[in-house]
DNA sequence: GTCTATACCTTGATAGAC
DNA sequence: GTCTATCAAGGTATAGAC
């Protein structure tokens, strides 16, 4: 077999890794498998990542590509989001896995670090009053939910749904969130 | 050690590993823990239910309490659903553990069919139209999306935040789901 | 400094004795 | 119906070859 260099190996693993990890979630992805893919054993592995959850870490990361928000009107900014959200197809795996390995403890930290920097953030840059906060919070936990339900769930009959009218959809629920009442019924005069 | 009935192992084995499983998860609960706990040991455990995942699937169940659902006028619905999900504790641990475990195609299989009988269908119960489904599925990934923010991720600031507020607010999101229009403006003249 | 061979421990599952 | 012994797979560690 030829020798490579240490730093070629090391990126032929996180490679085989990032791969594996995507397809086939943490629990099911063997350090084995990784070995074999990057053509090496799984000793090397170790050796160069620690652990197998210290591999996934450093394999399973994304950010969005948040320049079509910014320059987007506030009353749109729901619609747009949900619209990036699902553009970027690199997310869904790495997602999906960090969702089901949320078990062990810090892949629960980097979710929650990924949640924060990907959905919370950016909608309270966008906010202000003494609710920017909540209601950032809470549009976070809706965002979160068309992803659950689209890749955790697979909610079928919303795979199939026609894109623009999701979008739509969802998105004016995602702007109600940032920009609508507090209040159940927004048409309707407040009580008394 | 005591003889017990066949019947009477499987009950406690039942009980150790519904207690295991909702507490440490599929992937950190090891069927040794639950003979363990069971005071038998693991060759029984597996006799007795075949493999880990078929013990884990007859354990993590739960339904939820729909008769507060029933009585509620429409209007209100949102608010009652979101109350009558967060007010029922044993749903917790079900729900995370069937969440982490969908890596393991029977355990996805069982938390689609709990999504759908549990978030979709009452909703759809009480909606018409032709876009009753769509809008069912929509607030069910809404629903989804809070208990997915409070026990998946642990927004610690929504653990945090005043549950009658919190109720109030995500309620309110998800009746505009089930209610409001579909266009992002409710208070606004509809175009042209 | 890189890598291979090998071995250790845990875990899910099975076989066969009682 | 219950238990002991055992296997195979997987994560991890280390010794030593190159």
């Amino acid at each position: 077999m030829v020798r490579r260099s240490g730093e070629a190996t090391r990126e032929e693993i996180r490679v085989a890794a990032a791969r594996l990890f995507r397809e086939r979630g943490f629990a099911r992805t063997s350090v084995r498998d990784i070995a074999a893919l990057a053509v090496t054993n799984p000793a090397l592995v170790i050796r160069h990542f620690g652990t197998k959850e210290l591999l996934f870490l450093d394999t399973m990361r994304f950010t969005i590509d948040d320049e079509p928000l910014l320059d987007v009107p506030l009353e749109r900014f729901g619609e747009r989001f949900i619209d990036v959200v699902l553009s970027q197809d690199d997310i869904r795996g790495v997602y999906l896995a960090l969702v089901r390995g949320s078990n062990e403890a810090q892949i629960k930290v980097r979710l929650q670090a990924i949640h924060e920097r990907t959905f919370v953030e950016p909608v309270r840059a966008r906010l202000a009053g003494p609710d920017a906060d909540v209601r950032a919070r809470i549009a976070a936990a809706v965002v979160g939910g068309l992803l659950y339900a689209l890749w955790v769930v697979e909610d079928e009959a919303l795979l199939a749904a026609d894109r623009d009218e999701l979008i739509a959809r969802y998105g004016a629920l995602l702007q109600q969130a940032l920009t609508g009442p507090t209040s159940p019924r927004p048409t309707a005069a407040p009580p008394r």
